[in-house]
DNA sequence: ATACGATGCGCAAACGTTTTTACATTCACT
DNA sequence: AGTGAATGTAAAAACGTTTGCGCATCGTAT
């Protein structure tokens, strides 16, 4: 036995009495060994508790069966779930799941990307993040690392995944011009990032439709907002004629929203109705529940696996896929028709 | 340059003109080389854009830089906060951080813990589940892997860290019998998980300093009830007399008890007074605000990490160190004296 | 009996590093 | 000028695997 008590095959091969490469080949079952040798090192690889060292067979074979992940904040529930599912997926096919924050940062992104590199990730998914820039991902794959991006903008020719985030805002918008509301303020996610951008581009598309001006003053959708929605709803408040309505479009932005309205006196829905995102404990158990636009995470995450185990194993056809997930409108007794005028 | 694209030292030294162990000695500052070759390798690795090949390294030097680390569900908000904090400290020192779930299943953890040892991980984070093996963690430490435990049992002589689970549950109850309660129902998470059991501990310890007797038919621990939150709510609300109070020791167990004590019209905190356990958006702004006792999950994975880097390095003192982390008590408007008495 | 394909196995190279050992050169000092 | 130490470098071993190649051995067919 080897010291440091970790056995190696060498260990197994001495202890069954044959060479290393046959010990190799016997217990991968790979070109030419007698069955009674199989069954001899099998046998001395399991009374010794024999485990191939991963990192040996990295070296060798020259994948390390991990796949890297980016997101913004691996405790944003939003990414929390999609990870939890795309890990376990790529866990049934042997493949680990190595994710990194990049705080939405472009320098920190840049650096886990080199980071993985080394490590030699034999794939990555990318999330979301600032200033997205198509061109360094197709460096990548020249590079002959697979990429799978997920709610970012990418190139022709890669494979990705996006939440239908434009349908979204454009059912949510359109339900509530439904109910009569002509005033909308939007609290979006950052413009930089891609879920940003298609919401805007949702909400707008509805109140076109309805040849209703699209204002820029009843949005807030910057890079700060996330930790100050509470103030942006304030300020959205005292617009001149009130908006009727309120689209909280981000992961943590019920909160901040509802807390402004709150503060305010502002009741829902008698005086504003709230639409928003994620189907969290407190959108369902709030009084009243508030109406959002969901979809399923889980989905999210075991497609994005799906697809970077397609780009994994080229055998099974390789052309690239776009797999957009859908959302669905949940009605709850946060949205009505406007009622008094505030503020007038 | 060799095939594949990828650059290896080879290269380097091949570009600089010296041999590979020379060119390895400049990169890393270590031996006998002259500032000037120094000079000539790094120059050439900058232009080649080389990165050493973290595979290669581990194979050589016998470390990773990887921790992993053991979770039951790594969407759970507490453990995905301590997750981000814990690798922030981490990859700050170097490491990555390699997460797995067991879903608080014992064969599962196993497997983990063996693939995270063929994957060679310098030290592993346990996070709690259910009937925690105290012995196979002194085996881990016997086979040279450093453990560090979390919210988990273990024996002398190894570092872990907890969270004040019982002290918080001891809070939360005395804070309820000092309004004047006398049935206090208590929903926790399982009493196969240290955490579940130290809840139970706190809040017998604080019936019992009162002289009132610890009824377990007031108390749900099961595993399923992280489910069933809702029917386990509604069967303690058929007892009689019936509690005047609920605690809700269970991260998502808060909105189950709120969706159960509502759909039986029982209003809070006029009928029942209710206590729960982290400061989630749903507990900030209910209507009323939910009392919670609450800890820092920051703290919790700086405090992880750095146990584990102190384990990692050796020289900095490696004596077994304990870690316990406050819990507060925050009062909000669910809790109030025991109203009318209901059922009776 | 000779030739020949098939079969099982050992040997050695390779993956990309780091580190040890040994050798050659320079420099200072007697 | 000759010895010694100090210095810089190259060569080679090692980490634990997998795999291509060659060499026996054996059975079968000519």
């Amino acid at each position: 036995m080897s010291k440091g008590g970790r056995k190696t095959i060498k260990d197994v091969a001495a202890a069954a009495g044959v060479s290393i490469g046959t010990a190799s080949r016997a217990l991968n079952r790979r070109g030419r060994v007698s069955e009674t040798t199989v069954a001899r090192v099998t046998s001395a690889a399991q009374r010794l508790g024999y485990q191939p060292d991963a990192i040996a067979q990295s070296l060798r074979l020259k994948s390390t069966m991990v796949v890297g992940m980016l997101v913004t904040d691996l405790s944003n529930p939003f990414f929390a779930g999609v990870i939890r599912a795309a890990e376990r997926r790529l866990q049934e096919s042997g493949y680990a799941l190595l994710v990194g924050n990049t705080d939405n940062d472009l320098t920190r992104e840049q650096q886990l990307i080199d980071l993985f590199r080394r490590r030699r990730v034999d794939g990555l998914i990318l999330g979301p993040c600032e200033a997205e820039n198509t061109g360094m991902i197709g460096d990548l794959e020249a590079a002959d690392m697979p990429v799978i991006c997920y709610d970012r903008d990418f190139d022709e020719g890669l494979s990705g995944l996006h939440v239908a985030h434009r349908k979204a805002a454009y059912d949510a918008t359109r339900h509530l011009l439904n109910l009569g509301h002509e005033r909308i303020a939007l609290l979006s996610s950052s413009i930089k990032l891609s879920p940003g951008r298609e919401r805007i581009a949702g909400y707008r598309q509805a109140l076109e439709e309805r040849g209703l001006p699209f204002r820029e003053d009843l949005i807030r959708a910057h890079q700060s907002s996330m930790e100050f929605v509470k103030s942006e709803a304030y300020s959205l408040m005292s617009i001149r004629p009130a908006p009727t309505a309120f689209i909280s479009l981000g992961t943590r932005m019920l909160a901040g929203t509802l807390e402004g309205l709150r503060d305010n006196g502002w009741r829902v829905p008698e005086d504003v109705s709230v639409l928003t995102v994620g189907d969290t404990d407190l959108a369902r158990l709030y009084v009243p529940a508030i109406s959002t636009v969901t979809w399923d995470l889980n989905s999210v995450g075991e497609n994005l696996a799906e697809l970077m185990l397609r780009r994994l194993a080229p055998e099974t056809g390789s052309e690239p896929r776009r797999i957009m997930i859908p959302t669905k409108l949940i009605d709850r007794g946060s949205c009505a028709r406007p009622g008094r005028l505030i503020g007038d």
